[in-house]
DNA sequence: AGGAATTTGTGCGTATGTATC
DNA sequence: AGATACATACGCACAAATTCC
């Protein structure tokens, strides 16, 4: 049984054709709140997309694009001739913010310690990106299911913000960066490798700074194709793994 | 200026309602082979798309879902007010074929030499997957621009071919998977993590058995959902890393 | 077991918006 | 500024898979 699609959507942010994001898009963001909040439930069905796409006030064709996206992510499992049904698992929980590590034992709740923010010079050895000389350094801890896993070094270029503080950033980076900044990251291009821990790594991820551990790097875009982010993150593969879905 | 489009599809193979498969599914295959074949070179401007729907005697919408799918897998570049560009480079077209690895230095051309492929019962260690107890075991050796890199052992289940002779592999081994076993790979799913390099590698590939390397586990889904193959795939890190683009 | 109802998937055509040339 | 070309949105019809009676 799925919840009365009348009262479905009560309380929720309508789509509107005057917004900035296209229709599509905005009721995508919609629903991974929705599920993100926990108002959607895991194993949930969805009401019938023609009811859904009436009580939002759009078509069903744009309600699919929407669902579309949300299986793409993992949020959702579209069965032809069933239904849609809820995927709450926190992996795509996190890769809704563009997060792709999972524990060995699979799944695992992401969590982010802030270590420090600062706004810097970009040093010489990063790759060119934005158009500021400076960049915004956010060092974090990574957590899943409140075990410390990886550590990430993120560079937001300069122009998108004076200053950043820790407190602004006590959710998701990226909800941040959309609701206080104005900026979507819509695309990320990660490179998988092995490198070595850094040493302002905190000590309990459970490897030393100098040991060989799993390495990504990270170029994030805006709607708009620019590279506005540029991100290292280094995990330790006796813990956690990277998770990739290609279509 | 791009190629004339009344001639641009002479002797192509032309969707057909009638076929199996979605007529946005055949677009998109023959517009691949184009690509993987040469008749349609890098940076290439492709036809407007109302007057390639037309020649194809498809929709529009359904035209742009074949280009979407086109453009996620990397072999083409839309932009909004210009056109559609075709983008050849070996690592779309190895995408293509799901491979996911590239040189430090960019790109690289990737091929494979089979090392042994044999029918065996699969080994305990292996992970569920499939109907059958035999699985085809395939092992070969990775190259980027001829540069040994990677070594891959993988499990085709059992049920989907008596035998498999290294000479069946020239090509692709989706290619063969989908041309003699009429087996199409939809979708597949990565680990990837750190690992120790196994004593059967090769000794050119760069590093030594027992050596730590990037290693990628890989559950491969037909069209239906059902996982029909499964890879582990050990590389040098210091030639190679995994790519990964998420919308 | 089987047919009807439900629900998602595919395909078509059109109108309008927006970016590029 | 106008023309061109891709992006979004809408609505409809039918196919295919599932569910229900």
């Amino acid at each position: 049984m799925y919840i009365n699609s009348i009262s479905f959507f009560i309380g929720v942010t309508m789509p509107t054709k005057t917004s900035s994001l296209p229709i599509y898009m905005q009721t995508a963001e919609m629903l991974i709140r929705e599920v993100s909040s926990g108002r959607l439930i895991d194993g949930e069905k969805l009401p019938p997309e023609r009811d859904m796409a009436t009580d939002l006030g759009i078509a069903v064709g744009t309600l699919r694009k929407a669902l579309d996206d949300l299986e793409d992510k993992g949020f959702l499992q579209r069965i032809q001739g069933s239904g849609n049904y809820v995927r709450h698992n926190p992996v795509a929980a996190g890769i809704y913010a563009f997060f792709r590590l999972e524990r060995l034992d699979g799944g695992g709740l992401p969590t982010a310690n802030i270590l420090s923010t600062k706004r810097l010079k970009k040093p010489r050895d990063l790759p060119k990106f934005g158009q500021s000389e400076d960049g915004h350094r956010v060092r974090r801890l990574r957590l899943l299911s409140d075990l410390p896993s990886a550590i990430e070094e993120i560079w937001l270029d300069g122009k998108w913000a004076q200053t950043i503080r820790p407190a602004d950033l006590s959710e998701s980076l990226y909800y941040f960066y959309q609701r206080s900044l104005g900026l979507l990251i819509s695309r990320v291009e990660d490179r998988i490798g092995v490198g070595t821990l850094p040493d302002w790594s905190p000590d309990d991820i459970g490897c030393e700074p100098g040991d060989t551990v799993g390495f990504i790097e990270r170029w994030g875009r805006a709607a708009d194709g620019e590279v506005v982010e540029y991100s290292r993150t280094w995990f330790n593969p006796d813990r956690v793994r990277y998770v990739a879905r290609i279509k």
